[in-house]
DNA sequence: TTAAGATTTAAAGTGAACTTTAAGAAAGGA
DNA sequence: TCCTTTCTTAAAGTTCACTTTAAATCTTAA
């Protein structure tokens, strides 16, 4: 079964022009082109298609994401910087994760706060709350967010 | 206890210019400035900076998270506004927190795919074992990675 | 008072990932 | 065959969040 660009466009999400743009930065190299020019896309290119996906969701870039199909191209030689590559993904999502998670603390504090501020008609009302009318799961936010000051930013750590 | 902007950039990891940036953007509408022009930055300021640090990482734009300052200054007649703001900004945290956990299966099977590849000396050897020959996490992610198509990605949506 | 170093501004430049435009070629049904 | 739709390309445009530049002004130690 092949597809054209329209029908790949369908089926993931993407915009053709996206398409195009992935194909010119040499993220399909496994798409065929039919007598007139035209992209015949396999099954196989939907599966590629979806770990390009899944590899630019876990902060890798373009170039990057290239960098993987040149060295999965030159085959077996490369498995060992194919490993390293994974691995140092898998930290950068594992702490991006994390970050998420105390970013999520804050936003949970917030919406208490904020459901209290409008139960009580202020936010200045909420800040008089003492220490004792706090609800459990709440101090124990307020708690963990002191601890936490500036999360030294890694910086995205290209796949090496 | 005041700091200049150099001060606060050393403290914060972030570049003056991108905390001018963050002020002439409205980010930062409490710093003083004192006779000559220069901002002077408070703890207050510092605690500001934690948070718009905070809605950063949550996905936030600058531009919605101004919209916030903005709503903030109006005062209590918007606590019903910055109370969905956050909500809405929650639950984008958690759909986050859960596509970057799917994403963490994919690369977890790809690190023992490829330390496979290594110890067998190639990738067609991976392909080639049979079901019984995985370990059973693997088996239970490629399970799960079957069922997730293509997620349906959501466009950042707006703090409304 | 003067020199060095930090701060100010506006404006232009950057990089990433698309998105749009324009003009032309191919495919497929009536 | 014709017509409409879909495809092709290259090139220019867009958005976001900075970053850099340049020239001027302020602060501070000698």
């Amino acid at each position: 079964m092949l597809y054209t660009i329209g029908d790949v466009s369908e089926r993931t999400g993407l915009p053709a022009p996206t398409l195009r743009y992935y194909d010119k930065e040499g993220l399909l190299p496994f798409v065929n082109r039919g007598s007139g020019g035209i992209r015949k896309f396999q099954e196989t290119d939907l599966e590629w298609l979806r770990l390009i996906e899944c590899l630019k969701a876990s902060g890798l870039q373009i170039k990057d994401i290239k960098r993987y199909i040149d060295l999965f191209i030159q085959g077996d030689s490369t498995i060992e910087e194919r490993r390293q590559m994974f691995y140092a993904q898998k930290e950068n999502v594992e702490r991006e994760i994390k970050m998420l998670q105390s970013t999520l603390d804050l936003l949970t504090y917030k919406c208490w706060f904020y459901d209290m501020a409008v139960e009580l008609g202020s936010t200045e009302a909420v800040k008089n709350l003492t220490e004792e009318q706090l609800p459990p799961h709440i101090k124990k936010i307020k708690a963990k967010m002191n601890k936490v000051q500036y999360a030294t930013k890694k910086k995205k750590d290209c796949a090496a």
